[in-house]
This record gives C-alpha cells, sequence and structure tokens, in this order.
DNA sequence: TCTTACCATAAGCAATAACTTATGATAACA
DNA sequence: TGTTATCATAAGTTATTGCTTATGGTAAGA
C-alpha cells in the first residue's frame, strides 16, 4: 500500500464536511481534484471509503478506520513539525559538553548563565581527562569539549577562547611567599607537586621550563587538580594550578600564590570539536556565547589576593 | 512540511544502517536513490538529519527525532493494513442488522450459527417495527434489514430467501380446531386479533383476502406479535401469524393450527437493503449465508403437530 | 417536471518524482 | 602512496502526480 499524505489530508477533510465540494473549497481546489484523490486512496486501500446514497455521503467501515488513521498520522506529522521547529528555535534540544577536570569550575559557571537563557535545553556535561575527551571526540559522543590545546593529528577543530593563567601556588607560610619577585632559577630549587604526563597543564609547564632552558623538580604527580592543591596546602610542595580553580583556596588563604618572573604563564582554554562535525543549532549557540562572553564571566577570578599585575 | 512515506522508509532503513549503501541493497535500489532521498527529507525539514564524520555516519539531533517519527508512523501504517485485510477477511469487523419483530426468533438462529463461524465479528441487531426499519434503512444506519415486503417507492432492493407461511390459530378449545378443513366461508364469519395496519403480517392478509373477494373482521388490532398470540390463548379471536413465530405455543399446546382452506398464506421474508449501498465484506457475506441457508436451518420449524403438507 | 446541488468522468497539461548510469571526492587502511 | 569503500553529484529518462476545465449523470425538492 502507497498512501501519500496529501490523499490522507484531503480524506480527513472530506469525511469531516461529508460533501466533496466544501471541502474542495476549505482545500482551496477544484472539486474533482477532491474527487481523484478520494479514488486512489480507495485504490490503494482495495476497497472503498465513502458510500453515497441518495445524495448524503456515509463512511464505509473501512472508511472509519481510514479516517482514524488519518487524523492520528497528520497529528504526528504536525507534532514532528512542532518538534523541529523547536528545537531548531533553541526552545528544546540537548547540549552534549566535555570538558576538562581542570576546566570545570568556570564553565559550569558560563552553564549557569547560558542556562537562564536557554531553559527548555537539557545539558549534558562530562567531566574528564583528557585522554577520554579526545577519546569522545573520536567517538563522535559529544557536541563540544572543552580543553587545553588538543593535540595535532586528530582531525580536530580547536578554539582558544580564555586565557589560562597558570600560577604557582604554596602553603602561606611558604618562605617564597614572602618574597616580592622570585627569580626562575630560585624556583628551579623547589620540588613541584604537579599533574601527570599528558595532561594538559604539565604539558604547558614543561613548554615553558623547556623555552627557559631550565628544568623542574618533581616531587610528586597526581592526575586530580584538586588532590595537587590539597598537597601544596598540606606543604609537599609548590604547585602549579590554573589560577581559574583557585577560587576557594585564595579566599579561604589555605593557598598563596607566589610572584615568579615570567609567571603567570599564559595558555588558552580551547572550544574543541571533530573537524567537519555539523553542530545541533543549540551547540553552534553555545560554542559563541562562549566564545564572546568568556572575558567578561571571568572577571570574577580576578581577585584582590592576587599579586601579579 | 511535505513528507512522503518513500523518503521516511528510506530514512529508516538508513538510520538503521547507518549507510547508505547497505540500506541501498536492502531496498533494491542504487546508492544514489537513497542519497537523493535522503536529501530531499532534509530539504523538507529544512535541516540536516544525518552528519558524516570521517567515513562514519551519525544521526543528528533532529535525525533521532526523525527516525522515532518515522518508526512510529510505518507502524502504524503496517497496522492499518493489518486492520484493513482482516476487515476484508472477516476477521474483524462489525455487522449491522435490523430486524421485524415477528422475524426476530429465527433471525437470531440463524446469527447464532453464523457468529459461530466468525467468531472475531460483532453484530448489533436492532428488533423493531416495520416503519423503524424503513427509517433504519432510510438513514443508512444498518447494512441489512430482514422484513416482510418491503413497500415500493424507498429506493430499496428486496430479496426473498424464506417462506413465511401465515396460519390461523386459536385457543386448543375453539370449535374450529376440531375440524378436518375449514372453508374461507366460514372463516371470514370469525372474529380476529391481528397485526396493526401497515404491518406486513397485516398487508399480507389484506391481500390474502381481497384476491378472494372476502372479507375478514378485526375484533382488535395490536402492534406486539406476542401478546396478539396472547389475545388468542385467551379466546378473543382467531389471530393470523406466522408460523415461524409458534414454536413455543404449538409445543404447549396453548394454541393450534386452524386448518383453513387457502392456508398457510406463503408470503415470504426479505432481506433489504438500500439501492447502490455498498456492503462491507461482512455483511455481503452474512447476505450470502442467509439466502443459501434459510432452507436448512428453517426445517427446525416443520413441527409435528402441524395439520398441513 | 424542472431545477438545483453534487459527484463522477474525461481530456489535457505542467511539474516533478523516482529512478538509472557515470563520475568525482574523500577517509581509512594496508 | 595506492587501494578500497563509501557518499555526493550530474545528466538523462520515464512514469506519475496533481491539477485544471468541460461535461455528464442523478437524487432531492420546489
Amino acid at each position: 500500500m502507497n498512501l501519500t499524505f496529501r490523499q490522507l489530508k484531503v480524506f480527513e477533510m472530506v469525511a469531516q464536511h461529508l460533501n466533496y465540494t466544501s471541502a474542495a473549497k476549505e482545500l482551496h481546489l477544484s472539486q474533482p481534484a477532491v474527487s481523484m484523490q478520494i479514488k486512489q486512496l480507495e485504490e490503494q486501500a482495495n476497497t472503498p471509503l465513502i458510500e453515497k446514497l441518495g445524495k448524503k455521503l456515509y463512511l464505509t467501515e473501512v472508511g472509519q478506520e481510514m479516517y482514524n488513521y488519518a487524523r492520528s498520522t497528520l497529528q504526528q506529522l504536525l507534532d514532528l513539525e512542532e518538534t523541529i521547529s523547536q528545537m531548531k528555535s533553541l526552545h528544546k534540544g540537548h547540549l552534549k559538553l566535555a570538558v576538562a577536570s581542570t576546566a570545570n569550575h568556570f564553565v559550569i559557571r558560563m552553564l549557569a548563565r547560558f542556562a537562564k537563557v536557554y531553559p527548555k535545553i537539557s545539558i549534558s556535561l562530562d567531566v574528564t581527562n583528557r585522554s577520554s575527551l579526545l577519546d569522545l571526540l573520536e567517538k563522535n559522543e559529544c557536541d563540544l569539549v572543552v580543553m587545553g590545546r588538543p593535540p595535532e593529528g586528530h582531525n580536530l577543530t580547536a578554539r582558544p577562547f580564555l586565557e589560562n593563567p597558570l600560577v604557582v601556588v604554596a602553603h602561606p607560610n611558604h618562605y617564597l611567599v614572602r618574597e616580592k619577585q622570585v627569580s626562575l632559577k630560585e624556583l628551579s630549587r623547589e620540588e613541584f607537586v604537579i599533574r601527570e604526563q599528558g595532561s594538559g597543564t604539565r604539558s604547558a609547564v614543561e613548554r615553558f621550563f623547556e623555552e627557559h632552558n631550565m628544568k623542574f623538580k618533581t616531587k610528586m604527580d597526581m592526575s586530580n587538580n584538586r588532590a595537587i592543591k590539597h598537597a601544596a596546602e598540606e606543604g609537599l610542595g609548590l604547585a602549579i594550578v590554573s589560577l581559574h580553580t583557585l577560587e576557594i583556596e585564595l579566599r579561604a588563604k589555605t593557598l598563596n600564590i607566589i610572584n615568579v618572573e615570567g609567571f603567570p604563564v599564559y595558555r588558552h582554554w580551547y572550544v574543541v570539536q571533530r573537524e567537519g562535525k555539523r553542530l545541533s543549532p543549540i551547540a553552534k549557540v553555545f560554542k559563541d556565547y562562549i566564545m564572546q562572553e568568556a572575558d567578561g564571566l571571568i572577571k570574577g577570578f580576578n581577585l584582590p589576593s592576587m599579586h601579579h599585575n
């Protein structure tokens, strides 16, 4: 059976009017056009749907069934149109994000504001480490990823949208905290608690020291940013972390920034997607949103307790 | 939005395979044919439904929605086809009958057998008087009617399918019951309890007497067949009724048939429908059924207590 | 019986749907 | 780097769709 939506639409109208001529008027058609659509539908069903007794029209039993079907199907079509149009107008939809754990804090801050503007959008946010993020991108399991600079050769498109200032922090009692300005040479004598090899922060730090022909001593490496800060708080060593993750500790004065020559090291946060990925409407909007708003949003992080600038 | 079922079918297949080529194979089409259908569907939705990342295909968010819609709609279509086919094959459907109250008894007997053969068919049976039957036919509110000979000029098609022997009955103590043979002349001296003017039985009796240039005296007329028999049982007069309604009374010997010259008067039961009425499949079958089976079914009425033949 | 309101049917026409084959582009992989 | 699998695109063909206008038949009602 090979129906058309047109046939159903016309049939529905005729079934409601039980009159071809007035159905034709409502559809802005000639009366024979209606007759033909009905005839074709009857041919498809291979059974009469409408019968004419005297001057009046009646639905046959099968016709009644067809009418129910037509109504239901056409309604479903309207629902679909509504859904699609809502998706396009961002009143509906789902945004799948993933962020590096280090970026978690400020991304959530951004998301909170974004979600208020688009209240009907549901969001899933995966906070995970760098290699998992690359995996998610690979498998197309998320729309966008926020992370440090992604590696080359993964068919990824990355746009920096926010500065990521890395600072050196230590326990408030650490002797370097009192120094107005610490040289890199002095710094290199210290021991560090830092993120694991392969992580974004670690790569950035390594690059920085290489550029200045220096080395740094690793006391400990850990995959969890919170744990690193905690280790520094306990005096296990100096930590180099993103300023964006320090809000609470600076406020609580459990860690202090050390004013080192050349610091903060300015790296960037990137919005990353697969090359060629066609973003959903809402993902497109979110990307634009963070590109624009990043600066304004991040001002809250320029806390009074910071030594530099 | 002007979708086609074809587009949905093809899209469903592609969404399942996530591969145009194999979808094309399953549909016995060339690969470009599939590409084009998808492209058209995307044009209708005015948004991409499928995205290609590297070598793999993925549904977009809207694509996922469209897939759900396609599945649901195509399933509904299958359901409709199933329903129609069941209706055609008489596994489903509804039969709307109406019968003259006098015919009630043997029609129900026929229906009982018929219903066993088509257990999935639901039946509604309206037992009512002649003028209501004509009204039902007029309004096309039933498929078939069983009644005596319908009047001319109502655009009705009537086929006789069963003899309707009218007999004269009286209380067992009535003096005519003892007579071997009663002449019409003798009969015309009696008083009758009979159906109301306009009823089938009454018309038949009137015609019979007219044909023999006789008259009959009406003691009482009533619109209810059971009441007429009861009146005869009470000795109020002779009754002329259809033999088919007498089964119980003959068995209980509360009424006896009088063997009158020229009786039984053979009239007929008719299956009646509106001229031009297209019967539903099941109604057609029922009509055939009663035309064929009437004779066999009615044999049960040839009771041993009958005098004639 | 004539008129009116309706639906069916026929003929004709323009648009397009639904394919095909041939060919081009590209990502994955050996 | 060449090969393979896969999808996109182009060109061309055929059948069908979806109308239109004109006309004919018929039931109901004045």
